[in-house]
DNA sequence: ACAGTTACATGATGATCGTCATATTTAGAC
DNA sequence: GTCTAAATATGACGATCATCATGTAACTGT
């Protein structure tokens, strides 16, 4: 049966958002069209008239996520604390889409593979200005540095089959990031 | 046909070499069983004399390669140069397994998480002693902080599609864990 | 109000894959 | 040397999945 115009767009947004969490949970090959569309409340079988391919669902959920990933502008410290915590480690599907899909973009479209790096690209910008003012020079150095820390240890602590080695993984990387955000400027 | 004792001994060894670089290169999922034992010489047909399902081939093959990574001794400075190096970043088949498989893990069986969380803690062991001396408190929160950045660095340079952005990731991640380790410490 | 278009549902198809059954060949014990 | 058990090869089965074909109902423009 024909939906109108306004109902299919929000069926988009919810195979979308749908996608969006099934692939951050279980990654992109472990999650079928199917799965997505019962998950949106569909069936499989009007799929291709939104997308070409499940690698162009792939595609535009990057897209889509990593577009809404702009976020609040909380400090940086609380920033850290959220992403280094229990709570994200715990709910991928919910989580930052990097943390849980950027290891499986080599084996994706060049498409997906340029969503990633645009993503990448405004997450170190929004943290070379949420850094505190050290020499511009060492800014970006930080960013990168303490991005690459906070999603290995966010990988790293959903890997580890220990509660308590994973809780420190998150915790002890957070106060190594804090320390070296600290070297050279004001707290 | 029948083989030799040390002849099938061999062929196990050549089958977890095999599922070691395919793993690595292309994830556990994307890897199928008769794929592995091609590239190991044989055919699909005697995979289940030597494993009791590919479940068991991926446990066994990540107790296999973090085994076998304990690796040399070298300086702390030369491996953080040789693990955040272009030619580390473009063969993962030959790389870290961490960087290649950790995110994936999540998805397997727990005798799969097991062998990693053990890689784990051997790999933040090894960093501990390979640290300059720094105050001892300190001196697991740069092993840990240390080790999550590199592993988050070179899967982020891996997803980037843009050379250049990612040889930055590498290299101002490799400055900023060497501001860090000297940080209160003889150069 | 009508007709045509369209969005989605149902069902089918071909490919891939893990696993198992059976055949074949030969190592290893006597 | 012979017999048996074992290691691998060949081939098959059932399940899953991406994609497509066709049916159906209702929105939209007239």
């Amino acid at each position: 049966m024909k939906v109108s115009r306004e109902q299919m767009a929000e069926n988009r947004r919810r195979i979308l958002d749908a996608a969006s969490s099934l692939f951050r949970d279980r990654g992109f090959d472990a999650v079928s069209v199917a799965e997505v569309m019962k998950a949106a409340g569909l069936t499989h079988g009007g799929f291709y008239g939104h997308f070409s391919s499940k690698d162009d669902l792939v595609a535009q959920t990057l897209a889509h996520v990593l577009a809404a990933d702009a976020g609040g502008d909380i400090g940086i410290r609380a920033y850290l604390e959220a992403y280094l915590s229990p709570r994200h480690r715990d709910n991928p599907a919910a989580g930052c889409p990097t943390a849980g899909l950027a290891a499986t973009i080599r084996h994706q479209t060049p498409a997906a593979r340029a969503a990633m790096t645009e993503g990448f690209r405004s997450q170190i910008a929004r943290l070379e200005t949420a850094l505190p003012a050290v020499h511009p020079a060492d800014r970006r150095q930080a960013a990168i540095g303490s991005w690459a820390a906070m999603v290995g240890a966010v990988i790293l602590a959903r890997a580890i089959d220990d509660p308590a080695l994973s809780d420190e993984i998150l915790e002890q990387t957070r106060a190594w990031i804090e320390t070296g955000i600290e070297e050279g400027s004001a707290p």
